[in-house]
RNA sequence: GGUCCCGUAGUUCAAUGGAUAGAAUAGGAGUUUCCUAAACUCUAGAUGCAAGUUCGAUUCUUGCCGGGACCA
């Protein structure tokens, strides 16, 4: 149990048994105090100021002095100003928890707590290559994952491949009308960007034949219709839907080189998945439910046989559940799969990453799913995440401003050898070990800057300045712990083994801030959890090792004043290597041993 | 037309209703006979506007201005 928890119970049983008044430990606000008071944590005294009837100052200093009293091994003073109890922890308090901690590989985590949790993300498309958008939902979606494995859930990956629609069968025409049946092996290209370089070139072909018809005299609005290769396109769907065999073949064919595509992109960025579901398998569920849900009387029929949803009363409007035609619509078939995989997996929480332009969308899924009672329901939740957007606004494949995912990679980690080659601290290595390096530096930059950001809010993505490798990024945190683990390595060589260290020691400034924010990681990683933020513990990660560097620029660690300074010392670059490691690992950034 | 989200230093991001709004970067000034200068230290710089609720508002409410998303 952390500080900041036994304050807060510690404070309610003194509230308690002064004043008879049961006040939930959870009420009450702990802070860290400001650096420019005395002490350690804070307690808001506001708050119970007026259930109370006391004037701030008297409150305090009773629940002062009853603190102190009751708790002798973890307070140690306490000061009151304008309503704020600043308490000061005993530095024996932080000496047990360092020398109870040091040995702990796996501090932070908690142990298995029998909830099971599904996490769907990444979720491509199989008619272009994957950009950087992507790339922040694979980032967090495999974060997350991360996250609730550490806090104990047993957590399954998955992932829907949109490999069905209109949109697959552009590139299917264009390849038909423009490869010469060549193959991405043929053109030595990945097979994403070869599928994708036709569906371009179908929208090329396309916006150029309804200028042709527009000239003869078409409106846009026909001319967009009637524009033949859409036509193609259209028949070619319909050929999909009735299983014309050389259309599937084709299909399969492309699907194919896409797939190879992307298992090496995800390969490359740490991507990984229980069970991936293709929509082509898919996008007939949740028919049934349709007419269950007609039955219940949840759903209503129009006079034209199409069946509606009326929201109206939850704020929202009435939603199309199937066309006259019969064919189900997206939601259908979302409610459907969110069906197929309770029953498959049966997870407490079913967590879907995806852009927060579907908010609408996943608010629509879950009420419906709560309508019809389905077990899946109460489980949906949507980690709705913000769009990364350019300098210029929103990317847009039209455009041509969409950055692709595999050319950033490839830029950040060029970068990343480039810099390393620049400061040559590393010219031992092995051509193999400078290889992953610059892997480790590259995507850990990456993905530290997508990740430090809150997944809720847009981002902006300035290729020119987001390339950094100082301050608040990945590379800054990777030479933090390059710098401990050769510390640690030198002191290993010299037959210091780590002995406990004595207690009767006072720490410094810096020792005592590394402790404090040291205890805090298992609650950093807690609240992540619950917040379904990575963010926290990259910002937390990089606190950490801004404040272990002023630390040992300060103090010396090998020629510490005492061989007992030394000891606690390398207690604490100990822990912090490991809470750095274990911290990057859940965000999906390894950590370089040299650098 | 309707619903929802967002406006914080030049820029990119922080801040469960709490103390003098934190960082990073860009700018200015320094630090290397001493564990890796991808580092450290100092400096300057911000809550779109206007009301309201509150002991206290970047945070909650309303209106306006500006930007974005979605629904038909």
């Amino acid at each position: 149990m952390n500080v900041v928890l036994q304050i807060k119970q510690a404070t309610a049983k003194v509230i308690s048994s002064i004043y008879g008044i049961t006040m939930p430990w959870q009420d009450i606000l702990v802070n860290a105090t400001k650096p420019e008071f005395e002490g350690d944590y804070t307690v808001v005294l506001f708050a119970f100021v007026k259930q109370l009837k006391k004037s701030p100052d008297a409150l305090g200093k009773e629940l002062g002095d009853a603190l102190l009293l009751e708790n002798p091994d973890i307070f140690k003073h306490y000061n009151i100003i304008k309503g704020f109890l600043n308490l000061g922890i005993a530095d024996s308090y932080w000496l047990r928890f360092l020398d109870s901690t040091v040995n702990q590989t796996q501090f932070g985590n908690q142990n298995a707590n029998q909830q099971r949790v599904m996490v769907e993300y990444s979720s491509p498309n199989t008619n272009k290559p994957l950009h950087l958008g992507h790339l922040r939902n694979n980032f967090l979606g495999r974060s997350i994952a991360e996250i609730l494995k550490a806090n104990g859930y047993d957590v399954s990956k998955t992932c829907i491949v949109n490999d069905r629609g209109i949109h697959i069968c552009k590139s299917m025409v264009a390849w038909q009308l423009y490869a010469n049946g060549t193959s991405p092996k043929d053109a030595n290209m990945k097979g994403d960007h070869f599928v994708g370089d036709y569906y371009v070139k179908f929208n090329d072909t396309y916006k150029s034949q309804i200028n042709e018809l527009k000239n003869a005299g078409m409106t846009e609005e026909l001319a967009e219709k009637e524009a033949p290769i859409m036509l193609a396109a259209q028949q070619m769907l319909q050929d999909w839907e009735t299983g014309k065999p050389d259309v599937l073949e084709l299909w399969r064919k492309m699907n194919e080189w896409v797939y190879a595509g992307f298992e090496t992109t995800y390969q490359r960025i740490g991507s990984d998945f229980d069970k991936t579901y293709y929509e082509s398998q898919t996008y007939l569920l949740g028919k049934d439910l349709v007419d269950e849900g007609l039955a219940k009387g949840v759903f209503y029929q129009k006079e034209d046989g199409s069946v509606w949803i009326d929201l109206t009363n939850d704020g929202l409007d009435e939603k199309l559940v199937r066309r006259k035609d019969g064919t189900s619509v997206y939601i259908t078939q979302d409610i459907g799969l969110a069906e197929q995989k309770q029953k498959e997996f049966n997870a407490g929480q079913s967590i879907y990453v995806v852009g927060d332009e579907q908010n609408y969308h996943f608010k629509v899924l879950k009420l419906i799913c709560q309508k019809l009672g389905l077990p899946s329901a109460d489980g949906i939740y949507h980690l709705s995440y913000g769009m990364v957007e350019l300098p210029t606004g929103k990317m847009k494949s039209r455009e041509g401003t969409v950055v692709d995912a595999d050319d950033l990679v490839e830029e950040m980690v060029n970068i990343a050898k480039q810099k390393t080659e620049e400061l040559g601290k590393v010219k031992d290595f092995t051509p193999e070990e400078l290889t992953d390096l610059y892997d480790i530096i590259g995507l850990g930059a990456l993905k530290f800057f997508l990740l430090r950001v809150d997944p809720k809010k847009k981002m902006v993505f300035n290729p020119e300045e987001s390339i950094d490798f100082h301050g608040f990024t990945g590379p800054f945190i990777q030479y933090t712990y390059a710098r401990i683990k050769s510390i640690l390595r030198k002191a290993n060589q010299e037959n210091q083994t780590q002995t406990p260290n004595p207690k009767l020691q006072t720490l410094l400034p810096l020792e005592k801030e590394l402790s404090i924010h040291l205890e805090m990681f298992p609650s950093v990683l807690q609240d992540a959890a619950i917040e379904h933020d990575p963010s926290k513990v990259a910002i937390y990660i990089f606190n950490l090792a801004k404040i272990f560097n002023s630390f040992y620029t300060e103090h010396s660690i090998a020629n510490a004043e005492s061989e007992e300074k030394k000891m606690l010392r390398l207690q604490i670059a100990t822990i912090t290597a490991q809470v750095i490691k274990n911290g990057m690992s859940v965000l999906g950034i390894r950590v370089p041993e040299r650098m």
